[in-house]
DNA sequence: CGGTAAACGAGACGGTACGTCCGGTCTTTGC
DNA sequence: GCAAAGACCGGACGTACCGTCTCGTTTACCG
């Protein structure tokens, strides 16, 4: 078990000035943590979520969180992604074969979450807090932005080998014309989210995918 | 508009307790205090911006900003609206017939203006500031963001016009689908900025525009 | 009035690094301060006063009592010499030309004194204080310590005067040989403070002095 | 039930809830823990001196400091009275027979020791934490104040046997007026420690214990 | 042209949260 | 079952800024 030096932290190198011992973390604590960091964003916003109220919340010290996060938004990333189950990205997108129909199902679910504030809150704290902040940004993307990308992609692709999507057409970026106007509506607030603006956006979007 | 006399809007219902008279305001700590604002913005970035050190780089007294701007968001925008002129949106897309080659090119200055650090600082500031606070968010959106997406409906709308557009295509989504990933990349840093990036996404999107 | 420039110190030389105007000080806070102090350390001892009770109990912020006072030591002190006014020390030891009565009562009052819980609390949190730390003694002795010596040494030289003493005495060392004894009964618990111990100490201490 | 053996301080009493078994103490903890303190009150002073410096300095966990020691000033009075032998004190003032040259020699020696920045540093930090705290001050006076002047009183009381000092004098009193002084002059500094001084004390204080 | 009112620079103020330090307790892992 | 190691809760530290509130000092309008 305690194969890896703890503390010593010789072997994947100490990034600060003593690594403290994992195996020994309180697994209650770091519940109560994540937890409390994820009832109060909801509650006061991100701005104006503070350290000292989740570890008052938490009933923990301070430095509990300091020794294991690096700042609020990391508190944050991970109470959210332990929420976000995998299997929400494992499930991928249907396949029935219409395309165009299990897109719009997608987007339309995507909307419905994006418009839920139990998700918005934590989920706009760490997109904002990643476009601040370019360190952050990659494990928020690695974490949460990536994963969601994915998912389409593989639909995309297995569309492309049926034939449904023309050859030369580079999926990533038909991903990226898939969500980056959903995301820019979201996020900057340039137009309502809602299930017609997502059919609309397939609809102009497989035109140009189209084999011609 | 702020023509009026002084204290003008205090008879139409001041929204705090007292009015300044705007027309004693002093244009010199005016420009001290949007000057020091973007100087800072670059050096320190937008978290670490604060009212104090803008005021003491000024040289002049906190009160006086919080007497003219509601937050440092407001100070910021207002900074950044006076550098980036009106002109440049005046001045629109151009129109030489070749819609493709036209979006092209503004897109590629675009791409070379996000990736100053000067202009990008503020504006990243901003749209950072607008994606976390829904009220700022519409005054950076009136002020920056709309004029910017207005300039790429013109000229899709002067393309449509000229039968390059089908007829059924909703400009607006057309100007979201071309500026929504682009907007992505940059403010998610989903990907680099760069100009085979903004080729490609308008030979994809130009793709689903043209008439079939 | 303010002819001292405030703030830019330069007549005085800043002992730190930006000294605060003093003219601008809020007498207000700064009674509050000293009371809340004297109060507290009353109630839980110097080792259990801390500055954000002593804030608290004031209604003041923590930077208002660091703007003014490097220390609470300092805070204290303050406060207790505000407390004991000079007049006490002015007033002096009563001169009926009966050395030994005189020295007597004055010394059942000092024990009184220093049996009161209300005086003892502050001055011995300073009196430690300033044992443990060598700049602060310096105050203390200067403020409290030697004016209190001051007013024996004052009697002394006046009964040395008057033939009651020795010439070749050193007053100095009387004062010492009066007060030492006392103090460290106090100070270190080395014996009760009785009205009969300074009785016995006066008769004592006079056999030495009287002239052979 | 602890009372049986182990623990030998737990047979008057077990002062806390479970007293450890002291024939398994390890002594190279103990040592080590006396001079990592012994070490730090002179490098740092005792205000500054913690409990887990001590711990990282002796190589120990903190819980074996609390567990055999209540406090940081009890961890210090050991290691200091372990190093002030009690040889010392047994070996008590020379009785040359010449009272005068035997307290000279003696109160020389003893400004010279609280001259020493070796023994000064650790016996201040005791005096001082003794002098704030009056649980702590009994054990400080027993073990080193206590046993410092009773050598002196065996010294006076010689004396008057031989009739050198008047009979009528309390000999505890007459060691307060010889060392009150001392202490006083070096506790709270108001005077420098000096031979001459503690000669003009003796003469002084002789004068008042003469026979008459 | 002198009086006056408001904006100004300066910065002290009551607060809140920061990130750190340490006290004293509790838990895990050898020995 | 003591000891080492150190994570844990708690709480005070001293600092940084917040937004508000006086202070005199300009500044500009008005009578």
């Amino acid at each position: 078990m305690s194969s890896a030096a703890p503390g010593s932290s010789s072997a994947s190198g100490g990034r600060r000035f003593r690594t403290p011992d994992a195996s020994r973390r309180s697994e209650r604590s770091r519940r109560a943590i994540l937890d409390a960091s994820m009832e109060l964003v909801g509650e006061v916003g991100y701005n104006r979520l503070t350290i000292e109220a989740v570890a008052a919340r938490a009933g923990v010290g301070k430095q509990t969180i300091y020794r294991w996060w690096p700042s609020k938004a990391a508190v944050l990333l991970e109470a959210f992604t332990t929420v976000v189950t995998d299997d929400e990205y494992e499930a991928g997108i249907p396949d029935t074969g219409d395309l165009e129909a299990d897109l719009k199902q997608v987007l339309r679910a995507t909307v419905d979450e994006f418009t839920d504030a139990a998700f918005e809150a934590p989920y706009r704290a760490l997109a904002v807090a990643g476009a601040a902040d370019a360190e952050l940004s990659e494990q928020f993307l690695e974490r949460l932005m990536a994963p969601g990308m994915e998912v389409y992609s593989r639909r995309l692709r297995s569309a492309q080998e049926a034939g449904q999507i023309a050859e030369d057409v580079d999926i990533g970026l038909a991903v990226e014309m898939l969500l980056g106007p959903f995301q820019q509506r979201w996020l900057q607030r340039t137009g309502n989210l809602t299930h017609e603006f997502t059919d609309a956006l397939v609809d102009l979007a497989l035109r140009g995918l189209a084999p011609r």
